[in-house]
DNA sequence: GATGAATGAGTTTTCATTCAT
DNA sequence: GATGAATGAAAACTCATTCAT
């Protein structure tokens, strides 16, 4: 049976850590339904009896590798900002970075963008489940921080983050799902100069 | 086999529109690899093997719906928008009845919303198909005859789409997957807001 | 439900045979089990429904289109033997024609010496059905009156035939199977000279 | 996946030669296509899926137990004869020990005589291979050492091998088919003494 | 704890056969 | 009689999961 993360050595925690990486690796290469779990613990070099006693089955083990990837990468992004001065300029850098690290790792894209969206099930049992939801807040508490200091105008801050996080979202996924079709810089720099514009005080 | 659609009896147009409509259903509710053959059979009133008269595999059906639904929602789209004076405005109007339809019917936005990326293998396969497309490039269309006509200021119309569709694309999927936890009328409301003050000219 | 085929029109014969020749065809290129039904319909120019007012199955039609094919090269070669002196010339021509028919047309040879014995259903149902059985009968009684003619020694004629159709059987087979890998008319004269050998007067 | 027989340990050994036991056993009474993958599992007593585990599928489970069949029959008889001084000895003991060997496992007989032709689709795949090639040469083999040892007279060997093989193989067809109706020892030595008439050196 | 051989439930698809027209 | 659209039973094979070692 899967175990708590808390109660391992740090020899199960590395091995832990392997599995989840090679979960990572082959979800997003396969996706969830063509992935096979022998592919999973050839990857980790582990038994695929092993991963039963780190994970509950397979469904688990692409949950956690969500969950851990993007708590990962919101602390990698949360440090990376942190030296701005103001909420706008943190929420620009963070869509900078956003950008950045999904350039460098495209087949997390294809994890967070397509495998996400892949266990209907999952959400009938756990409705308010939502790997995103720290992710997509953090997003909301700059724009609210940003409006707070009046770097932007008093925008409703859920519709500002469905369109931030609706726009990086979809343009990650065009990028990604055909093959590099434009300069991702260039368009993103375009598209921010759009949401600025709707959003800058007169 | 599938047959060609043209050369069928009305009879059989029908029984290939109960199955069409089935699937959709039972894809919406159960996403591709859950939904069985079985299951959309039985909704349609036909037996298993009836569906393989009409669509030549799984694959294909899924396929089939989507574009026979996409195509019609289109149809009726842009019939509804033919109305109005300025391309602004039919872009606006479409925006709402993008909104309207998918509200009317939230399991059309599952549908397309979250099996659309649900094929990997159809992808890898055709990689330059995209149900989608056609209603893309409708919207960038709407959006280089408003910049023509000087209603909105001339940005990059690629950027435009991404930020609508994707927006669009986020929020409903946003508002169906957590139940409808805000009024989507008013978010709508505010999010035009913030992309038309974006757009706006001087 | 088949018929008899003695309650026939002269249409519905010409019917009944045009199905039972494409079998021949279809079973031959195919075998039994990957022959379809349609297949056989499409070249005899009917519906797959027809078939079965003339035979109760595919079982039904493969055993028929047996029957009928070893009787009509039966009564061929019983009628261009007739001439033939002695029994042992009979004999030894009808060895010669066995060979001529069959490379005439190998796929009848693949048809009777690889089809037959694919339905041990069948045999085990019908147990005395042999198909083969008049042919090798009329063997049998060319040697009985070869010995009766004292042509040749009086060996078992059960053994003969054993030996002559074992042999027949499986040089054409061997010959067919293998892409005619020697010269079938070298290797039969050959065959018979041994035999022959075998079975002379001191 | 299929796995090199010779990496097993030997309880994994001992498994897999109940699998092909099983599979002589259900192929040579249901034939080929009539036989499921579930008879052949429940008579061996594993599930299904371990069958899979030793073969890649029903097509190469048929032939390996063919393969594997035929061997260790050419290597007992080939052990049984080598005590016969001559190769005409040798070639009449081996004509007995095939009569023995099949008169004591009729369902091999029709193992190798009837489910040998039904595998159309392999041999279309691989025209060269044929399971019984090794057998039979050694019957020419036997043959031409006899012809070099002056002990028969000088036919064609092909054509004696023919002849030998077709009539051993129809013999046991037809005894076995027909559920004994003569007696097989019997039989065995007229057929003998017609072949030896015809091969002996006057 | 780790292993990996064994398990067996589960589903698409085919195609012989039927029967309303 | 003839048609061919519709039926639905049937089976190979996969792979997540278990558990004896």
């Amino acid at each position: 049976m899967g175990q708590n993360k808390r109660m391992l050595s740090d020899k199960q925690l590395s091995k832990r850590k392997a599995i989840i990486e090679a979960a990572i690796n082959v979800f997003s290469h396969k996706g969830f339904h063509k992935a096979k779990i022998s592919n999973i613990s050839k990857l980790a070099n582990v038994a695929d009896g092993t991963i039963y006693l780190y994970f509950n089955n397979k469904e688990n083990l692409l949950v956690s590798a969500f969950d851990e990837l993007i708590e990962s990468i919101l602390v990698e992004m949360k440090d990376k900002i942190s030296n701005e001065k103001s909420a706008l300029d943190r929420l620009t850098k963070f869509f900078d970075l956003h950008v950045d690290v999904f350039t460098e790792q495209p087949a997390v894209v294809r994890f967070l963008a397509i495998e996400l969206r892949q266990s209907p099930d999952f959400y009938e049992l756990y409705p308010s489940y939502n790997p995103l939801k720290e992710y997509i807040s953090f997003i909301e508490k700059l724009i609210i921080d940003s409006i707070k200091e009046k770097s932007i105008r008093a925008v409703d801050s859920r519709a500002l983050t469905l369109i931030i996080f609706g726009t990086m979202d979809f343009l990650l996924t065009e990028w990604s799902t055909k093959n590099q079709p434009f300069s991702l810089v260039e368009m993103k720099e375009k598209i921010v100069d759009i949401i600025r514009w709707g959003i800058r005080i007169k």
